[in-house]
DNA sequence: ACCTGAACACCGTTCAAGT
DNA sequence: ACCTGAACACCGTTCAAGT
């Protein structure tokens, strides 16, 4: 059989949100582009939300097959740790409507999107384990040090896509350089005698 | 003169933004809301989105006067630099659909909204210098330092207010806890000999 | 099982008209 | 100067009907 139209739906509620955001997604369009009349998504998707749940999870999916697939090269776990943040950051800035649909509110989350959430974050949190047994991290809660990298590289990304970046050196490289700096933060932190969690400070 | 009406329909795009979300606030309830008819938000506002655009500026000059009335206390600018960082997550996750039209996607930004952001920004970087000077952060450029901090608490915010944040607690604790992280590790940074960026690390 | 065309309620925006 | 009511185009959703 062919492609089938509820892929089809779906290629075409891409396009239109890459072309002109998420206010462009609208169902007639999707059914217009699919070669389908503007109610036929109802055949395949319950409503509108569902639909667009449907190719934030099928993306989602997506960009965890091309980590997955850059891991079996291999490389070391700091290394793989920067690809992983970067590639993050670099949807937002490349494809800023896909970022936002993909990271964005979820009304009522599908089963399939936090299936794939939950692998992400998985295979996130193994490479930062294996960055702290490299050395390359300081010691302490593996799933701490994991939800701050997420967050940095998140929030950079995040305002790199709306413009809220400081005013000077906007772009990609300000975003990249800021998950450098905090990786560099860390190593640094890595490399002090004590082992101790972040809070752990005695005087 | 009494309140005016261009205040009550702010105040009533408000309300309604927080009560139901960016999709409940409609210029035909705002009108209701304000007691005038579904259309005399245009004698005040371009269009719908000037009016957005308008709550958002308003909102963020409210945070930045908190802030500054904050200052006036003179607390040390590390104290000072985790209350701001905190603020900006605690709106995150009381006002989510605030913090996302104020901190979201720019259209066409507005004179008042871009003067609001830029003296936010200011005071954070001079929190930050301050911080530098009373070495509680480490050396190197202080609008690089200012992005990583913020950066991490937008990130943090936005990922707990859309429900992303690690499985493991969640909530405001775990947003302060990945501040106080970030800001205990660039503490530790702060005591070590070399004063280098951080990317200066030779080997 | 999948699709279509008409219809409904709702929304942003415009316009002529009122004070 | 500020507001109203009618009207228009557009959208999500439902439904009866078709193959």
């Amino acid at each position: 059989m062919t492609v089938g139209t509820r892929e089809t739906l779906l290629d075409a509620a891409l396009a239109l949100l890459d072309a002109g955001g998420i206010d462009a997604v609208t169902l007639r369009d999707v059914g217009s582009r699919a070669g389908v009349s503007h109610n036929a998504p109802y055949k395949h998707f319950a409503n509108k939300e569902a639909l667009l749940s449907a190719v934030a999870a099928r993306e989602l999916r997506r960009r965890q097959e091309e980590l997955v697939a850059a891991m079996a090269r291999r490389e070391s776990p700091e290394r793989a740790l920067r690809r992983a943040l970067r590639g993050y950051a670099s949807l937002a800035i490349d494809y800023p409507a896909r970022f936002r649909l993909i990271y964005g509110k979820w009304t009522a989350p599908s089963d399939e999107i936090l299936e794939a959430a939950r692998a992400s974050y998985g295979q996130l949190l193994a490479t930062v384990q294996a960055a702290q047994a490299a050395g390359a991290l300081p010691q302490g809660e593996p799933e701490r040090l994991t939800a701050l990298m997420r967050a940095l590289a998140h929030g950079a990304a995040d305002l790199a896509a709306t413009g809220h970046l400081s005013p000077t050196g906007k772009g990609r490289s300000n975003v990249d350089g800021l998950i450098d700096d905090l990786l560099s933060y860390l190593s640094q932190a890595a490399t002090l005698a004590t082992p101790s969690t972040p809070k752990d400070t005695r005087k």
